[in-house]
DNA sequence: TTGAAAGCGCTAACAA
DNA sequence: TTGTTAGCGCTTTCAA
């Protein structure tokens, strides 16, 4: 049932007598072969229906031409836009990619990581779940040298080229916006301090609330999953507080659209009431009524430049800047949700 | 700089002066090894650190125990939901999975398809792009005894397994929702008739009308994208139709969701002056308002069929039923935005 | 139950 | 520019 035998490189030689030394210099673009025999063994290729042995290839370079994308979840469009820029950019150094998903726990990504060095990736790029605590798991690569790209959830303490947006300015900014909004008692919804990214969202709220000389508050601090269950929730607390606060700031986009939801449903108006700021410019920021002002940033450069890094790491390019932290742009996007003056800015896509 | 050198098998037969077939025997679990050797070798390889080669194994094998996904987009949470259910099936079953998404694109499908024959995947599952008009791509599979298995967006005339879910039952329930609700004129927004998918929920869109003894209007048909644009231009689309449908059928929740905010931009009502149903229950349809009717199936188990009947054809477990079609279930979720009678079921998550 | 040995398909050092 | 040859690490047939 085996379809025809496979056609290697031998095939090849005998069919031409030449040398399988030929002939895989000739598949391989080797510049010591002539231009005439490179011609014509491709061609032979071609007819014989030959296909490249990847294994025997890897076997023998001791390298997997693949690189391991662990990611925290596949389901936001962020995530989405990151492999799309990474795809893009590992597909044209010809490189393949594996892609692991953790579902925000620790306890897969382990495995998944376990599993790619197994695997013997030459490269990883990784955003970190929601609870990892510790970055053991991803210590046997950097015994092996096997370069490793961290973007978006990200260790500070980790030794590695990281790539991430301005997680405190994109707190300071939508704090800073509800401030100028007239907002004087501002709430944070948010994730586990233990990722960089919802400490430094959290670090710019606070800050741009002492900047103001506003009160800064623990009880106005809800920290959650960030899910669609978890704006409910929120929407309950919130309402709870004494003030009431006028402003709220949530860190993620699904939860703030729930958020949302939910306060109205209870009887509360946004912005007039309840000011809202979320983060990332989801597709659903624009769903949601009144649409929501959000922190945007560009997943796909986020991508392209992680696995640009990796890339050119593995290709020897290396400088003094590999082991540095690339910042990407980001922006306040300003919507209605938070616009408590009246003045209506023009929305973006 | 290369780390320590890899271990291989060699070096546990040297150590425990015993043949590398042995050593390859007990980490194989071979039943002919005696319990006390296996075990030795065993934990000589975890001291050693030994990490197992797959490329070899492989080689050897020509076999990739890897298993090709193709996708036609990462960003929705029904596509997600799939490849979860997938990875369960095959992880346990201790295949590999590689996914390529062809962003709705035949071209970069055709490519992927390629790139995985060529890395010799031992089977595919697959869900085809919106403009996919034939399967040529497909056929070294077919000819090399590669199994395939296609989900969802399938095409009838191709001789595979295939796992869908009963579309047209869905587009007639849909349909005959809104004609319980008393909607006399009845639109649809939907994708390509290419795709299997549009053109059942079609047929049975069409169907409901004529069972009920309503008539079908071709101008009652409009056919996108199904992006979040294309609910903002469908909205206009309808508007302008004489007379305007007091009922809309969008077949996927994000462009309903959209649809929905632009008609109430242009001062129509939902349900009371169009009342709308989508298809997908994505997390959108619970975000927009009001809360969309929707077409509910279980991706998770969709992934987990397609793969269940893939790695046991991979197995040689293989049957008569290996050709057959598998339907999933689905069922109408009744919410607000298609309720014209003023009574209110209980919404769904 | 174990071992010897061949070979999966490819690349690269060395020789010609 | 081309050929010879020796492995890369593993599995498996055959023999013991």
């Amino acid at each position: 049932m085996e379809g025809k035998k496979e056609i290697t490189i031998y095939d090849i030689a005998r069919k031409l007598d030449v040398s399988t030394a030929t002939v895989s210099r000739a598949l391989n673009n080797s510049k010591s072969i002539s231009e005439k025999t490179r011609k014509k063994i491709n061609e032979a290729a071609r007819d014989l229906g030959y296909r490249h042995n990847n294994f025997a290839k890897n076997l023998r370079k001791q390298k997997s031409h693949t690189i391991g994308v662990i990611i925290h979840e596949l389901v936001s469009s962020f995530t989405t836009s990151v492999l799309g820029g990474i795809e893009k950019v590992t597909t044209e150094a010809g490189y393949d990619m594996i892609i692991a998903h953790s579902s925000e726990q620790m306890e897969k990504e382990v495995k998944n990581a376990n599993n790619l060095f197994h695997k013997r990736v030459d490269g990883i790029i990784a955003s970190l779940a929601f609870n990892t605590d510790n970055l053991d798991h991803f210590m046997p690569f950097v015994d092996k040298d096997i370069p490793l790209v961290f973007f978006d959830r990200v260790e500070d303490s980790f030794q590695s080229t990281k790539v991430i947006i301005d997680n405190y300015k994109g707190g300071y900014e939508a704090t800073n916006h509800l401030i100028q909004q007239g907002c004087k008692n501002i709430a944070i919804v948010t994730g586990p301090q233990l990722r960089n990214v919802y400490k430094r969202r959290f670090s710019g709220y606070r800050d741009a609330l002492l900047d103001a000389g506003l009160k800064f508050r623990e009880d106005f601090v809800i920290i959650n999953e960030l899910d669609y269950q978890s704006g409910i929730e929120a929407a309950k607390q919130i309402l709870k507080l004494n003030p009431i606060p006028e402003g709220v700031f949530v860190t993620n986009d699904l939860t703030a659209a729930s958020f949302i939801k939910a306060i109205k449903d209870m009887g509360k108006c946004v912005p007039e009431d309840i000011a809202v700021v979320g983060f990332n410019n989801d597709n659903i920021s624009l769903i949601i009524e009144p649409e929501l002002t959000t922190v945007n940033y560009n997943g796909f450069l986020m991508g392209e430049v992680a696995a640009t890094q990796l890339i050119n790491h593995l290709l020897g390019k290396t400088d003094v800047s590999q082991l540095s932290t690339i910042i990407v742009h980001s922006e306040l996007i300003i919507r209605k949700s938070s616009l408590k003056s009246g003045r209506r800015k023009q929305s973006t896509i």
